[in-house]
DNA sequence: CCCAATTTGTTCGTATGTATC
DNA sequence: AGATACATACGAACAAATTGG
């Protein structure tokens, strides 16, 4: 194990931070991947010569950035762990918590990415990914009737692009996907959008998705981009009517699309 | 103060964790910005009835997450921070750690974004960011005459991108240009690509920058889109000829573009 | 320059909770 | 059920850093 380096750096950090770096850089050196156990806490007391509460933090820190989980009881200790969606979501949503983020802010970066995700998955799919594409959309094929269904509806439009996002084998692009969509829902849910139904977004949206859908079977990656394309700028314009800026609030980490 | 609430999820939260959300969501219902201060240790150690060892290890979590930060002496105390560029950069980072992400997964998403970057920023840029621009470009406009020489001229294109983007209102679109410039340059940092000078990258990469750069002065949305395009395709098609697969490890905070 | 006050940072000893055998 | 091996939590003391007199 590497000795802990004082670095006379900018910043000093304090040293559970150091122990923090301490232990990932072990990790990499030692190319340990999920499940990988990490020595005892009594262990790393005994290595790094330091007392349990700052053994302790330096654990916290690395569990707060999602990296080790740990488990109590025999068998139990200190586990690597892969950085899951949910956290990578909420953590990258803290960022935003402070900057002014606009639903056309999310939009633009939507109508770059999605029409690209949808070439780049035409004629890759199989029947059962398609199928599972239509049953999403069957959450929404009947108009709603009030407020809170169009909410509802909403959402599981949403979630028809988080769907369609997993199927491609781009890890950045998927993650880029389901962030911006459930930003999106996000809103949904804190503020009251949709003070009343809104059919043009509805069918607009349900039309575009099963052309889509055609589209990508067929293998016509370019006819995908471009019904995406529409679909995007159409959902921007209709969604630009509701509200302009996100509420301020920490995403809680267990909403993810 | 809101109380803990021993909350019956799914995962049972260990109670630095409980008091780390009841702060977060206490920081959210107060409105409290950047710069406010927590209340000290020993009062949260007070209003929470908890020991000193289990708050401190609530303050590490959120101060892994970039909220907060602290500092000793009189007139310190906890207070709340605006998560920094690095610190998300980072803690993005370690998600894709574990995920094999390969170079032509970071060029996918810049096509797609660089290009309506360009367009958005036609016209709206002053004389004086275009010639930090044409600054930035400065350092590579003399071929590089050896692979370490390249190696630096390659970084400091990423940051004529990075530094682009710092001029769209888009926070989320600046960020996202920001990041996969420095995976991207982590890359050529990590593994010594550039085994001999490129002089085709270079040239060529010189050249649309130029290109874009007028583009930009002329407010011809289209062109400057048109052209950052071609510039990625291009870049793209060299790149996959030297490396397919980024290293594994952790983003050093530090670095940021 | 030193001293005192304030606040976080670190240590140690002990006790409790939890999962496995 | 009981013993074991672990993390988790508590409390009191001490150390270090910063500010102001």
């Amino acid at each position: 194990m590497p000795p802990v380096t004082t670095r006379s750096t900018p910043e000093r950090l304090s040293r559970p931070q150091q122990v923090a770096e301490a232990i990932k850089s072990w990790v990499m050196a030692n190319g340990w991947g999920p499940g990988a156990r990490l020595p005892s806490e009594a262990d790393l007391i005994a290595r790094f010569g330091m007392a349990k509460g700052t053994i302790r933090e330096a654990i916290r820190i690395l569990e707060a950035q999602g990296l080790v989980k740990s488990r109590t009881g025999p068998g139990g200790g200190v586990f690597v762990h892969q950085v899951s969606d949910a956290r990578a979501t909420a953590l990258l949503g803290n960022y935003f918590y402070f900057q002014q983020l606009t639903i056309d802010d999310l939009y633009q970066i939507r109508a770059a990415l999605e029409p690209e995700l949808a070439a780049s998955l035409a004629g890759k799919l199989t029947e059962g990914e398609l199928a599972a594409l239509k049953e999403v959309m069957s959450a929404y094929v009947r108009p709603a009737e009030d407020a809170e269904e169009e909410r509802a509806q909403h959402i599981a439009s949403l979630r028809f692009h988080a769907l369609l996002a997993e199927f491609s084998d781009n890890p950045l692009l998927r993650f880029l996907i389901r962030f911006t969509a459930t930003m999106l829902s996000d809103i949904t849910v804190s503020r009251r959008l949709y003070a009343q139904p809104n059919h043009e977004l509805w069918s607009s949206g349900l039309a575009y998705q099963s052309r889509l859908l055609e589209a990508l079977r067929a293998g016509e990656g370019e006819t995908a981009r471009r019904v995406m394309a529409e679909h995007m700028a159409n959902a921007q314009r209709l969604m630009r009517l509701q509200e302009s800026v996100l509420t301020q609030r920490f995403l809680p980490e267990g909403r993810v699309l």
